[in-house]
DNA sequence: TTCGGTACCCACACTTTTGTCAGTAGGAGT
DNA sequence: ACTCCTACTGACAAAAGTGTGGGTACCGAA
């Protein structure tokens, strides 16, 4: 939220990305597609409904994530990767990638 | 620390590189090769010396980074990349490149 | 004897992040 | 009339992250 400007480009995405949940959002809805609140819910284990909703206005701030409010009720909301979003998602796809390679290794870290 | 399995590939990664600072460390002991304590301090601004430890020393446990002490007055330890940790600075490497490239609309977000 | 330089460590306070547990709206089904 | 369903919202508190200002050790130089 400072002001200033970034140092690099790493700087930027990671603050876009901010903490341990928005990749993972960005995650399931590249691979699943656009998602409902509920569905969103459960493609990510262990968020609380708070978390996934202060994540979720934070991410279409910065426009990565698009919200489409269908008006019935009971209330549906659908979100989905914007470009922007899914670019982002595409830049991630190493990292995760890297993970999966590693994970042996990381899980024995703590 | 969470002792569960990670849910994905990009979870694993995430958790790993922490917070705000390790990528950038990562990035600049890629860049710039081995660096001692103060060079680390210059080259990712911002930082505090505490803060440059804890991660530092994160880090090392988990093994991204190697740690040489030079036995001499004054001091001299010198921090580098292990293969691990080059290996997580190329996944990395896309990011970065997305953050360069989307840094004006990124910055324009707050 | 005092000072400079480097790489730290420690205690404390503050800020941000994250979790927990309630509660709301409003039409549909019973 | 009452309950169910979904997507939220809000108050509160615990936990994690971060900054500040001090201190330590060591040796050589002045």
């Amino acid at each position: 939220m400072t002001k200033r400007t970034y140092i690099c480009g790493l700087d930027a995405a990671i603050t876009v990305m901010g903490g341990k949940w928005k990749g993972l959002i960005l995650f399931s809805l590249g691979e699943e597609g656009p998602l409902r609140f509920g569905e969103l819910r459960r493609a990510v284990p262990g968020i609380s409904e708070r978390m996934l909703i202060l994540q979720l206005r934070e991410m279409e701030a910065s426009g990565l994530v698009h919200r489409e409010v269908y008006h019935q009720v009971p209330p549906k909301v659908e979100y989905s990767l914007t470009e922007f979003g899914s670019s982002l998602n595409t830049a991630l796809a190493p990292l995760g990638e890297w993970g999966e390679e590693h994970m042996e290794r990381i899980e024995a870290i703590p």
